[in-house]
DNA sequence: CTTGTAAATGTTATATTATTACATAACGTT
DNA sequence: AACGTTATGTAATAATATAACATTTACAAG
């Protein structure tokens, strides 16, 4: 079960934008977007975008400095993440499949790191831009 | 057999750089490091950097914006990254593992979508941090 | 209910990272 | 030499992110 985080005022807002957008966005779209509802300084998205990233509501892509939210509804990681990102339209979607995740979580080397968290991102053309 | 690159001035100034102080850079830091050896403005940096990326002599580390040479000295992909990060002291290497290289290199899923590149970043706590 | 504390907010300024635009020079091939 | 490609130089600016500080809200312990 997922543990129920009740959003503040500007997470909520900034959260539902995100969601609602079914797409990535930039942390300066998402301000332009929220000016209306009174969130002025990108401090105020900044802030509410750590928080949704360390609750896992949202995720950051970091090769594109993008946030999407969780895709996983059913998942609360946001300590093992893979997203396949077109390097065409640049359309971003969250990859869930068990057994690439379970081998990632016990990977390990000869480093005598442990390893505690991952992010993974995969590049390509997706169906319709190949298809043009 | 890895493909021969003649570095221009400013590529092989910046790469040596890099190569020599064994740790992530930052950008800027290079501009700084360099700026004896007449290399002024954050785009040569930034152009350098670019096509060094691109030939694979250094990776880009997504998630902190810094760059590293390339430890795979017999390795021309800069397709298939894999580093493993502390978050402790920041401390970045190269994971080299053909296991895991082949695993996400044939990696696919349901989505049509054809991956022709991936960078995977993991985090934890390395040995020197663990024991402190 | 009040007091203490953590979390969230508001605001201004600034730091850091990266690119646009345009002009010139060097390199390699025919 | 003429051509196209790659690299360089320079100035300005765009895009991304954080520091510092003041205040407010949420919520639990006493
Ligand atoms: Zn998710
Ligand atoms: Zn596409
Ligand atoms: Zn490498
Ligand atoms: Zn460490």
């Amino acid at each position: 079960m997922q543990k129920e985080h009740n959003l503040s005022k500007n997470q909520k807002i900034i959260f539902d934008l995100i969601d609602k957008s079914g797409e990535p966005m930039k942390a300066y779209s998402i301000l332009f977007n929220v000016q209306k509802k009174g969130i002025k300084a990108p401090l105020q998205v900044y802030r509410a975008l750590d928080k949704l990233v360390e609750i896992g509501k949202i995720h950051k892509i970091e090769s594109r400095n993008v946030f999407i939210a969780c895709q996983n509804s059913s998942c609360q990681i946001s300590k093992a993440t893979a997203f396949s990102i077109c390097e065409s339209c640049e359309n971003v979607s969250e990859i869930s499949n068990s057994k690439l995740s379970k081998y990632l979580s016990n990977f390990s080397d000869e480093s005598g790191m442990k390893y505690s968290k991952y992010n993974l991102e995969f590049f390509g053309m997706c169906k319709k831009c190949k298809s043009k």
